[in-house]
DNA sequence: GTGCAATATTTGTTATGTTAAATATATCAG
DNA sequence: CTGATATATTTAACATAACAAATATTGCAC
């Protein structure tokens, strides 16, 4: 199917498989849907998952550099450390400097949490890989972290 | 700044630079950034926008292929499309053939909203070609769209 | 110290994700 | 034709998140 067949009457921005933020959604939900099954087995959603992988990656951090790292808005992201630290899964305390400045750090139990999903995680890795390709990844990987240049 | 700087205990995951799903996200987060600066002029959701670029480029469809293609679930883009047909946006009808589908389509006024914004949203796409380049933004499309055989 | 900026949180509203159930139509075996 | 099943979509209900505005606290310049 070219990109003609099919089309409404006078299309006029490039066809949303062409587009970068619909063909980046696109690859995104496919490559969620294995990992949102594994996270609902732990009862964690996506973002409380990306918390703790950003947490886990730059160690005890401020609310803003977290919120920055996992693409999260701060309202939201408070409200999410909060049913974090409910569970157990990081802890918050205020800076010894800087008293404005929330320091959040992954416990113990939260560390856990990511070292259970660690086959699954790496399965998933390894089966979009497959389909990709190593190369194609990297290259991937190499273009999407240009983007932060934006 | 190397992988291993600011890093917390034992991280067991590839950093989060080198996380598909987390690359993506982050990438899309700064593409969206000035959409959503250009969408909220005109009052529309990223997901209402998805909808109608979809409509624009496909033409008139069932509830189903454009959920498939604006990556929806079936009850959010129901309520989505609700609210463009107050806004008088699209249209829904039932197909004549199988009168359990609901055909939807855009309107003039839905499409004179994408009209609007196509120079913005040219814009928008010439920046971001400038910074990551013509070649390369060639390429992650490619390499985006093998993600649909996952 | 006063005033202003910065950091987070809190609150409220709206929109969406998600699951399950309900509805309507279509298909098909008998 | 009837009843059972399958398909397409909507509705309902709840949890989560986006977003905007208000608040509280701290840090800093003057």
């Amino acid at each position: 199917m070219t990109d003609d067949t099919e089309t409404a009457g006078s299309p006029v921005l490039p066809s949303t498989r062409r587009s970068i933020p619909i063909a980046l959604i696109r690859a995104r939900e496919k490559v969620m849907g294995p990992i949102r099954e594994m996270l609902s087995d732990c009862g964690i959603t996506e973002q409380q998952w990306r918390i703790l992988r950003v947490l886990e990656e730059y160690g005890p951090q401020d609310a803003s550099t977290l919120a920055e790292r996992a693409c999260l808005l701060l309202p939201s992201q408070t409200r999410i450390v909060q049913t974090l630290l409910e569970k157990g899964l990081v802890t918050r305390q205020a800076d010894d400097k800087d008293r404005r400045k929330q320091t959040v750090a992954i416990t113990a139990a939260g560390q856990a949490i990511i070292d259970d999903k660690l086959q699954d995680a790496k399965a998933i890795a390894a089966r979009i890989e497959e389909v990709i390709g190593k190369e194609k990844l990297a290259q991937l990987l190499d273009i999407l972290e240009d983007f932060q240049k934006l």
